[in-house]
DNA sequence: CCCGGGTCTGACGTTTACGTCAAGGTCCGA
DNA sequence: TCGGACCTTGACGTAAACGTCAGACCCGGG
């Protein structure tokens, strides 16, 4: 989906918190572990846009933006998904947080706004067991390890006097 | 590393278990799960050399090379690491394997051997550190999204009924 | 108003882990 | 022994996630 297309998907802009400093790409990418391309690059693909851009067309991150990015390279590291699968789950976040904020408005029905929360959780909770049987998985891969290290350990525990 | 290099390190040689039936790189490669292609190229760089070759060139693999390549991508699959990593870790095992064969064998000192057993344990205990990382984050992770779950659940709960 | 440093948008390069041909060589059952 | 299925080695292609230029543009301080 990485095309050379024009833009992709809004992503849910970022609000910052009213007269909050914010920050230039070079600080942003350096606050936030990254590489300036690489905040470019997660923009391009709609994964992050940046709270404001100045007229002159200058990206300006906030607080918000920093902790998004920060669970970004999480979803990456942790559960080794790509940023397209990335993406998914933080526009269901997005909208998720969008309905907490909707959920008591006039405008849509009771049953509607119910439903799309149902969507949502539905989303939440397939990452969820995504993420318990990773580790699930690493628990075995745990006690193999501990076996394993277990045994040579006893093989070098027994070096020193051989039995009989 | 990955070069185009001749041929990489000789990575251990995968005793077929004397009479074993051995496969071709296709139903190897099946049974694996992988690409045929997959397994030539984890040879190229060293990480599994088939149990046997006929004279004619054609590569034969036994289950203990189906067990090499199921560790392989459990390894890229869990912990995301990448194949150079994974390299490491294998020929690290592999020499533990091998000090296990030999360490009655007298002509090592005893001194050595344990030094070199020490040496595979420290770097098992590293990788075991690393599961261990990974895994207590992915708890960390789980719960965090609990949390959330939980509340968004409280929402559509509370949804029907609005208190005061 | 001007200047130096930060930033912008292309656009091409890079690495990893293979995929995908093409042109031949090998193996084995009839 | 021979034919078709399987296999071999190059060699080039590909996708993701950026790296790295070049050339132009913006922005705040003096």
């Amino acid at each position: 989906m990485p095309s050379s297309s024009p833009v992709a998907a809004p992503a849910a802009p970022r609000g910052p918190a009213a007269g909050e400093r914010l920050l230039g790409i070079s600080e942003a990418a350096a606050r936030a572990g990254v590489s300036a391309r690489a905040l470019r690059y997660y923009q391009q693909i709609g994964l992050l846009v940046p709270a404001r851009t100045t007229p002159g067309g200058m990206r300006r991150y906030s607080e918000g933006d920093l902790t998004r990015v920060a669970r970004i390279r999480e979803l990456q590291a942790l559960l080794g998904l790509n940023l397209e699968e990335i993406a998914l789950v933080l526009r269901n976040e997005d909208r998720l947080a969008e309905i907490r904020l909707t959920y008591r408005d006039e405008r849509t029905s009771d049953a509607e706004r119910r439903a799309l929360l149902r969507e949502c959780l539905a989303l939440q909770q397939d990452l969820r067991d995504t993420v318990q049987a990773k580790r699930d998985a690493l628990t075995g891969f745990l006690a193999d390890l501990d076996t394993r290290i277990g045994k040579a350990q006893g093989l070098l525990a027994a070096g020193g006097a051989p039995p009989a």
